[in-house]
DNA sequence: TTTTCAATGTCGGAT
DNA sequence: ATCCGACGTTGAAAA
């Protein structure tokens, strides 16, 4: 690890162009502006900011407040370094995008840079596929006698996540929300249901709208369009080996 | 600003709970896991990392590479700091969506405290609402003689960006995208025509999809269903004296 | 507070 | 490479 103090621009450059900097994390503390021009156009004035680059060219400018950084690159650029005129001057520009930041420090408090050793993943469990499973595995969470057909049926008008039939061999989709789903969710059933219709000259299909909580307005859509809704809230857990750490991280 | 290298976890302690802590950014390098439980589970096993705690209780975890943070808590947390079995820990609880997280360092590299002074805001341009605002003052751009009579039309159906008539006087609704727009949009259209259509009783009424770019698929659905799109792109610009800013950005 | 929708969304997977 | 949908999305504005 490297860490410096106050450097100069000078300083700042040798550090960051020195030995090993390619796959080290850079940080700087200090007084930057920030303008980027791409997808949109942005200026930000002359405040302090960490800013954080990446071995992947990702970049980042945090102000002191949010969870999301008032400027970025996203990983893929190349970022330059430049010291001109007593500013120190990074430069990262995704070609692929067409996309260029620019962030001139002025006052440079500390620069840090380290290579980060990290081989772990982070397991993750409580997705919409982990709900979707767990309805294939056990399908009269939804409605008894309910047997799962398909996961993931695409078609032109769209995917929806389950696809079976019921006890009496209606045909059944199933969207799956993990979150608290929108109209838009829907709409998607409705444009499912009218396609699937149209397609199989067959009257008889059921839609169901499965989430852990389902908004009234929304609920209210579906029963208009009869369409049929089922609210399971499953506690997030590891699947198998990882079963030690939840463990771990129930106890402390 | 405040920074220390190889803190013990007692040290660690004494610093951030120091005077002047709360309004400062916290910043720690070195060896740590992640544990997190709420809206979904996660864990993440020892190695380098990134952790930043900002004075609005957001928490970031950062590996070494990637745009987004691994692991993180937002804005509103309250962290607490322990040291512990020569561990340091931080603990980030969020009151309102029971969410938790710890953070434990076997090993810190690097802390570092600093309280940033920063009152700039983001000046930004390009936004979907940009690409909204010059079609109100050019609405030719979507088609010679359109006049447009409202914006964000909300309905219970959902919300349209521009409703007006066209040199027929025939009623049109704009869904405008300012990225790649998906399948849903067409459903929001879809869902807003046929409310149109039953509400009103009137049968005509037009349906456009505007954005940079419209994806085949989507093309092919909106033809399918009888609307209609077009394809603008704007520079993005901004409005008014903050030219002087972009004038600045171009040259350099 | 809840809902709704945009975002320089980012990211991963499938085609 | 493009397309497509999820995300512990985040964040802001409106109801």
């Amino acid at each position: 690890m490297l860490t410096e103090s106050s450097p100069s621009p000078q300083r700042a450059l040798e550090l960051v162009y020195g030995p090993g900097s390619g796959r080290a994390m850079i940080m700087l503390l200090g007084e930057c502006s920030v303008s980027y021009q791409g997808r949109a156009k942005s200026y930000l004035d002359w405040g302090e900011r960490l800013v954080i680059v990446k071995k992947d060219g990702a970049v980042l400018v945090h102000q002191a407040a949010s969870r999301e950084p008032v400027n970025w690159q996203p990983p893929g650029s190349r970022p330059i370094y430049q010291a001109l005129d007593g500013t120190f001057v990074i430069r990262a520009e995704r070609t692929k995008a067409r996309e260029y930041m620019k962030i001139e420090f002025r006052r440079i408090d500390l620069l840090t840079l380290k290579v980060l050793s990290d081989k772990a993943e982070l397991q993750l469990a409580g997705m919409e596929e982990d709900l979707v499973n767990a309805i294939v595995e056990n399908p009269s969470l939804i409605e008894d006698g309910m047997r799962i057909a398909e996961k993931e049926r695409r078609t032109e008008s769209g995917s929806v996540d389950l696809f079976g039939r019921d006890r009496a061999n209606t045909p059944v989709i199933v969207e799956v929300k993990r979150g608290s789903p929108g109209i838009s969710a829907v709409y998607q059933l409705e444009a499912y249901v009218t396609d699937f219709r149209r397609k199989n000259c067959e009257a008889k299909i059921r839609a169901f709208l499965v989430a852990p909580r389902i908004p009234l307005m929304v609920k209210n859509m579906l029963r208009e369009k009869g369409f049929e809704h089922c609210e399971i809230t499953l506690r997030p857990e590891f699947s198998d080996d990882n079963q030690s750490k939840l463990a771990e991280w129930v106890s402390t």
